[in-house]
RNA sequence: GGGAGUUUAGCUCAGCCGGUUUAGAGCAUCUGCCUUACAAGCAGAGGGUCGGCGGUUCGAAUCCGUCAACUCCCACCA
């Protein structure tokens, strides 16, 4: 048969996947086994596969495909998210270039066009994850907007709000007076600016002093009700109980006292306008003041503000300098930096405005879902994110969840002629209800008009690993049952509240069980230059194009090649190419046996029983180290162990080991174990490169059409493994190392042989290891001696010495120079341990174990030493 | 401004409830090899006073204090 002698990814990687889909092997029905769930952070359906994903799916199908070959019922459920915000800006930019105005349109044709756009375009990346190779039950797919998930929102809100839980309230929202809309927080993007504070001065009340306030925004002084100063700021102590009076519209207002001023700033005297910006709105409340909305929605000035009504509000703020400056109060004016906050969609400069929005009462929630994490019963990897959770936990604020949006969730509440309101499921049931309570109304169901907003996103988000199951509508169903709460959770440390904090929320309000028993915090994808991989900077490679280089196998690999829990991954292609190397040298080892005649008349050689034996060992070893990095969710690590596993103890040392010569067959026997070998080393490597493996290991051995590695088990983890064989074997390839040295050093071609002398008649009886050198040195022959020879270079390996022969003459300069070093190196390190020794505290206090070592280390050392001085001797 | 964290070879990291480590790994670098599995490879080599200072201890990369630099999260300055 004829292999190619390099890994050829594309093609297999399609047969492989198209394989697992046919034979339905991602997808999981309850059975006797134990489930092992994870539920995807559904990507927005506008999303398009970036590097993060790559990461934190390739993450979620190596835990998932390794629970399975462990033996679990392991289901994967995939599904996107409906993504309010983001998926409504594309369908009205979408309808923008088409010349169609959303404001033009219905509610109802606008969303027409948004889930025409959905079915169209919507869940790309779920069909672009399938390069990867991720494992997911796809026929599971579920969307966050899917009738009987939506309808689980909606349930859960009616739920919270008949608990008392969701109220409406007002608050300051980000409005953005171009696109007449509120916005969130994460659409506001912050720009530092040269602008100017202005310093004006308002009159006492009832005498002749002013008192002169710093402010950057001259114009909403028009609807200042108060003026703040610090309470100890020596200054205004006499101004206490006073009023002043605001310039140009003449009012009078309290002067009040509040710490939250910073008597460093401007002048220490603060103006309040509790209508038009977040923290005088705070004290607006906490001192019962006035509130003067002076803004239209679309940012002029209204008939509140008395002058400049249907100004712009940049306009107004050069117009009322000189009015001010007439009336005497301008006092001057200042250069001055502050950062401006700008919307994300339409560029335009935010405005504070106060608006009546629904809210989650989050206190309730918080208190138990803090517990869990506190008390361990939901692990964070890294644990660091247990302190940044607990400290938001303790600072909860309520959940604004309204969005002046349509996308979405609608919010079911009803309102009413009589400025009251009902929330139901339906207008129908919200109508019954409301003539129950308003008998006297007469209503008709065309009186109610349901609430023109949708819900938060993550209002549907954070129910997510319930929904996806059913387990709101009807709970306690089957599937609900067996496959919740989920093992893991794999995301961003930087949705953590928006997300992981909240359905940790849902879960035990609703189910009284925590939704997964541990989080993995994935770190942030990066270029070279530590900037963020984003579409703006075009500094993210195209995964897609980066799996057709390097293979899924190798991109995979470089995805975890460096990336522990919640570190940052410094993305280079280098490492895909690792990856890529990594599956070529695999694919190479496969080439390599399967070319070899395999002849059962010949007997195992001596060298090849002694590795075969040392690498079964060598791998129960590791598969106890892989096990012990997959329950601390040290991945990369569990992935660096099996590669040093096969590319240099089984392709560096134990194939060139068995190799037979050229054109030789191999031993039945040896032949076996290796292919056993072989196949265990796919199989733990399987989670990791499921293609290049599922490739091998049917090419390896024959499989009937059913099978397959990613349902085949894992080696075991709990075999046990000879130390003291491991270390012989170390010892041996040191032996192995030095001899090679040698050869480089003294120009010795591997092909020609060369003799191999150990002084050490009374030891000659341990001579196991010996066939292991003499296969991989290309010895002739090995001699045990009882007196030195000349004519050799030598090397001390657990204080035995070994010669190789020379034939040329020895340099002995050269030689005494190499060995006087190494031995005022030992004579340095002997000090050492013997000033350690000739403390009396360190003997007295430390573990007898520890003084033990340290005198072993004594007498080695000094044993080095005179074989050391007996050499340069003999070479004198 | 509040909080969390990081600082160990050129890069990315491990080691950190103190002592088998005279500090490890992978990649990168350098040298020599196209040796019939693999140049996407083989063989060999070099490279760190564990951020600075101070303390605790018989003993500190590891514990404590302090300073410095950087990163992230939250809040946002009139």
């Amino acid at each position: 048969m004829e292999i190619a002698a390099k890994y050829e990814s594309q093609q297999i990687e399609n047969k492989w996947y198209r394989f697992w889909m046919e034979h339905h092997l991602f997808e999981s029905t309850p059975n006797k086994k134990e489930s092992y769930t994870i539920v995807i952070p559904p990507p927005n359906v506008t999303g398009v596969l970036h590097m993060g994903h790559m990461l934190n799916n390739t993450i979620q199908d190596v835990l998932i495909r390794r629970a399975r070959m462990m033996g679990y019922n392991a289901l994967w459920v995939p599904g996107t998210d409906h993504a309010s915000i983001a998926t409504e800006a594309k369908v009205v930019d979408l309808l923008k270039q088409k010349g169609i105005d959303k404001n033009a349109l219905s509610r109802e044709e606008f969303l027409d066009h948004a889930w025409q756009w959905r079915e169209k375009h919507g869940g790309i990346i779920l069909q672009q994850l399938k390069k990867l190779g991720a494992s997911c039950d796809w026929s599971r797919t579920k969307f966050t907007m899917d009738s009987e998930m939506s309808e689980s929102v909606i349930d859960v809100f009616i739920d919270l709000f008949n608990k008392g839980k969701i109220y409406r309230g007002v608050r300051m929202v980000n409005w953005d007076p171009k696109a007449l809309t509120a916005i969130s927080d994460e659409e506001v993007f912050y720009k530092e600016e040269q602008s100017k504070l202005f310093y004006v001065r308002y009159k006492i009340v009832d005498s002749d002093e002013y008192v002169t306030i710093a402010t950057t925004r001259p114009e909403t002084i028009l609807g200042d009700t108060a003026v703040c100063m610090h309470p100890d700021d020596e200054r205004y102590k006499h101004l206490h109980g006073k009023k002043a009076i605001v310039p140009l519209v003449n009012r009078e207002v309290p002067l009040i006292f509040d710490e939250y001023v910073d008597p460093e700033f401007g002048t220490g005297a603060l103006k309040i306008t509790p209508a038009h910006d977040i923290n005088d709105y705070h004290i607006g409340i906490k001192y019962k003041l006035q509130t003067i909305n002076i803004f239209n929605d679309n940012g002029t000035l209204n008939e509140n503000a008395t002058l400049l009504s249907g100004v712009d509000r940049f306009e107004a703020r050069k117009a009322i300098i000189p009015l001010l400056e007439d009336a005497g109060n301008l006092v001057k004016i200042e250069e001055y930096t502050n950062k401006i906050g700008y919307s994300e969609r339409t560029n335009e400069v935010i405005e504070p405005k106060l608006s009546l929005q629904w809210f989650c009462d989050m206190a309730s929630l918080a208190k138990p879902a803090l517990d869990v994490v506190v008390e361990d019963e939901i692990h964070f990897y890294p644990e660091k994110f247990k302190n940044t959770y607990i400290h938001w936990m303790e600072n909860v604020k309520d959940w604004c969840i309204s969005r002046q949006l349509w996308w979405g969730q609608r919010i079911p509440a009803y309102y009413l002629p009589n400025q009251e309101f009902v929330v139901a499921k339906s207008v129908e049931e919200a109508y019954a209800i409301a003539q129950k309570k308003f008998p006297e109304l007469n209503l008709q169901i065309a009186d109610l008009n349901q609430d023109e907003d949708v819900m938060d996103t993550w209002f549907s988000s954070w129910l997510w690993p319930i929904s996806v199951f059913d387990g709101i509508r009807n709970p306690n169903n089957e599937e609900f049952n067996y496959y919740y709460p989920t093992a893991a959770l794999v995301t961003a440390p930087e949705i953590i509240f928006f997300w992981v904090a909240r359905m940790i929320m849902a879960g035990l309000e609703w189910k009284k069980c925590i939704p997964f028993k541990d989080v993995y915090f994935t770190g942030i994808v990066r270029d070279k230059l530590k900037r963020k991989m984003s579409k703006s900077l075009g500094n993210s490679p195209d995964p897609l194009l980066l799996i057709d280089q390097y293979g899924a196998d190798g991109v995979r690999f470089g995805m975890l090649v460096s990336s522990p829990a919640g570190n940052d991954l410094l993305f280079d292609e280098s490492m895909c190419e690792q990856g890529r190397n990594f599956s070529n040298k695999i694919w190479n080892a496969y080439r390599l046996i399967k070319g070899w005649e395999v002849d059962d008349q010949i007997d195992q050689p001596e060298h090849t029983r002694v590795a075969l034996k040392w690498m079964n060992h060598r791998i129960n070893q590791t598969m106890a180290e892989v096990h012990d990095d997959f329950v601390k969710y040290r991945l990369s690590e569990a992935q660096m162990v099996i590669y040093k596993l096969i590319w240099d103890d089984f392709c560096s040392c134990l194939l060139e080991v068995i190799k037979p010569a050229y054109q030789k067959p191999i031993d039945a026997k040896s032949y076996q174990e290796i292919i056993d070998i072989f196949e265990k080393l796919m199989l733990s490597l399987h989670p990791f490169m499921p293609f290049i493996t599922e490739e091998i290991w049917h090419g390896l051995i024959e499989h009937t059409e059913e099978q397959s590695i990613m349902i085949s088990e894992m080696p075991q983890h709990d075999l046990p493994f000879e130390e003291k064989l491991l270390q012989r074997f170390a010892q041996t390839q040191k032996i192995v190392e030095e001899i090679r040295r040698i050869r480089a050093q003294k120009n010795i071609a591997q092909k020609n042989p060369i003799k191999l002398l150990i002084l050490s008649p009374e030891n000659s009886t341990d001579t196991e290891m010996d066939s292991v050198i003499i296969k991989l040195c290309n010895i002739s022959k090995v001699q045990y001696i009882d007196t030195k020879p000349l004519q050799a270079i030598s090397f001390i390996q657990q204080n035995r010495e070994y010669f190789v022969p020379l034939t040329e003459h020895v340099n002995k300069d050269e030689e005494i120079a190499k060995l006087q070093a190494e031995l005022a190196y030992a004579e340095k390190f002997l000090n050492s341990v013997k000033m350690k020794l000739s403390n009396q505290n360190f003997v007295n206090s430390a573990p007898e174990q520890v003084v033990a070592i340290e005198r072993k280390k004594q007498a080695d050392t000094e044993a080095k030493i005179k074989i050391l001085t007996e050499q340069i001797a003999a070479l004198s």
